[in-house]
DNA sequence: ATAGGGTTAG
């Protein structure tokens, strides 16, 4: 029952012990070997209570009770229990130093944990696992490779796993591939964890062709697919833009848990499929999986992009009366968006003072957006200036009232913003794409020209820019008008990092083979318009991930049909 | 008995 990690109940423990009792009662003797496996159980099931009076109770305790009480107390966070254990036994195994050491990594506590590595005189692969991911998970990335790479023994595939996740999750993506690499070049094993950390990476950065080798290799290896791996296939299809395969992967699982729910709901979402995602939503509910906030989140969102206003309502409203879920900021902000987009400026409003939480950068954000739809300036002005109170170090903030100043021909206020800028040495986020070509993520970052093909794509976009115009694009100039850097006006919307990034799949990519590019911000409605034409100029799906969804360009128009 | 794994609003 333990082995498929099904946590027993109270009648199954009270079955034990009687189990427990009758054995005493049947003359054996309640040895050391009976209270171990009694102790091994209330560790396992975490009744620390129960395994401490077993511990105490014992005649005799070697170093293996030890062990199985000092990691009792190291996963449940009591250290000083754990420590002082430790310090006492008589002789430690080398699973008694690695208890030690996980316990205190587990609470942050670094130096402790460093300093029983250094004294153990018996650090095996696990030790340096331990720790390794122990700075992995505060973020020190330099310290952990640095013991990665002069390590007293061989790597295993765990090791590998514990470099690779560790730059996943502090989102140095690149680096966990290349670490992968290594990895192939060193002949290590890879395995099923292996293979979800570089899933989650690939749909990160939108690396498709990486997505579908590892796919590949999944299915070549024969690796089960679990929930687990599942889920992260799941959201690397949708991640990359390609929600077909998500699809298929998700109805070819035989097991589907809330998470594998969630991705595909959420991924529905960001494709604007927001029908698609309401019936979804109904399909788990018959499958009897209880949804959670984040299905919600997907669900709201997706109501969201699809313009499905009352039924976004409707569920927001379901939320915690049926579905006994408390509505986070998170789904206060997915409405505030639906009803801003939608026109309901006034109700987002309402909604925002309503809120028993106070508005997050996100939900001001949305609300400003909603003004510009509702060409509402004075309410622009106050939700920007709240915003940037909010929020004084986020260039975009900046960048965003200053614009409104100068559509507005205010330009003493935009001379004042700009000053503010300087004087708080806030800088603008800049816009960054990336495009995956021959398994090489490309990225284009705004005012940045390390691209080694950056003139030819240039040139590029400079002959593209001339038969826009002969299909009738008019290029709109507000973004560049009211650019805060004088030098980026130039060249600001006509080469914006997503249209770099267009560019170069267009120069680099067989005819006919869809181009897929994730852009950091949101995409900019004078690209937008660009890119439907050269959709069509070039008879090329285009596919854009922006910050909040996606667009797939086909044929002079695009999935999110305007509404974004 | 000790190490590595997935979903979240713009």
């Amino acid at each position: 029952m333990l082995r498929e990690n099904v946590i027993p109940d109270a009648s199954t423990i009270a079955m034990l012990l009687r189990a427990a009792a009758s054995i005493v009662k049947l003359g054996f003797e309640f040895n050391l070997f009976l209270q171990t496996g009694l102790l091994n159980f209330y560790a396992k099931v975490g009744n620390l209570e129960s395994a401490k009076r077993v511990f105490v109770e014992m005649p005799e305790r070697d170093s293996v009770v030890h062990n199985v009480m000092i990691a009792a107390f190291g996963k449940q966070g009591y250290v000083s229990d754990a420590r002082k254990l430790f310090d006492d036994m008589p002789e430690r195994s080398s699973f008694s130093w690695n208890s030690m050491i996980s316990c205190y990594c587990r609470l942050g506590d670094i130096e402790n944990a460093r300093s029983i590595f250094d004294c153990n005189p018996l650090k095996d692969v696990i030790s340096w696992n331990t720790m390794i991911d122990g700075y992995c998970k505060l973020g020190q990335l330099t310290v952990a490779r640095e013991l990665f790479d002069h390590m007293g023994c061989a790597k295993n595939t765990v090791t590998w796993n514990t470099m690779i996740t560790g730059y996943v999750q502090c989102r140095e993506f690149r680096k966990a591939i290349s670490t992968f690499h290594e990895m192939q070049a060193e002949h290590v094993w890879p395995d099923e964890v292996t293979m979800i950390s570089l899933l989650s990476a690939s749909a990160h950065l939108g690396a498709l062709d990486m997505g579908n080798w590892i796919h590949a290799y999944v299915r070549r290896r024969n690796f089960k697919i679990d929930v687990v791996l599942g889920n992260a296939l799941i959201d690397m299809f949708s991640k990359c833009g390609s929600i077909d395969a998500a699809l298929d992967v998700f109805y070819g699982l035989p097991k589907k848990n809330v998470f594998c729910w969630n991705s595909i709901i959420v991924g529905l979402a960001t494709y604007g499929y927001g029908r698609k995602v309401i019936d979804t939503f109904i399909d788990m509910q018959k499958a009897g999986v209880k949804p959670d906030g984040v299905t919600f989140v997907g669900l709201l969102s997706g109501c969201s992009h699809s313009g499905l206003i009352s039924e976004g309502r409707q569920y927001f409203s379901q939320m915690l009366s049926i579905y006994g879920i408390e509505p986070g900021l998170e789904h206060y902000g997915c409405m505030v968006d639906l009803l801003g987009k939608a026109g309901f400026l006034e109700e987002a409003l309402e909604l925002v003072k309503a809120m028993p939480m106070a508005p997050n950068t996100i939900v001001l954000g949305s609300l400003l957006h909603a003004c510009q739809v509702r060409k509402d300036a004075k309410l622009t002005e106050q939700v920007a200036e709240h915003l940037l109170d909010l929020d004084p170090h986020d260039g975009g903030n900046y960048v965003f009232l200053s614009n409104f100043y100068a559509s507005v021909n205010r330009w003493h206020d935009v001379e004042k913003c700009r000053k503010l800028m300087v004087e708080k040495g806030v800088q603008k986020t800049p816009g960054c794409s990336s495009i995956e070509v021959d398994n090489v993520v490309h990225e284009f970052v705004a005012g940045d020209s390390s691209h080694p093909q950056l003139s030819q794509i240039k040139l590029f976009l400079d002959d593209i820019g001339k038969k826009l115009i002969s299909l009738g694009h008019q290029a709109d100039m507000t973004p560049v008008l009211h650019d805060i850097d004088e030098e980026e006006k130039e060249s600001a919307v006509r080469y914006h990092s997503e249209r770099l990034a267009v560019a170069f799949g267009l120069m680099c990519t067989p005819p006919g083979k869809p181009i897929r590019v994730v852009k950091n911000l949101r995409a900019c409605s004078d690209c937008h318009a660009a890119i439907k034409l050269i959709s069509k100029l070039f008879e090329r799906d285009i596919i854009v991930r922006d910050r909040s969804r996606f667009h797939h360009f086909r044929d002079g128009s695009c999935s999110c049909q305007d509404y974004w």
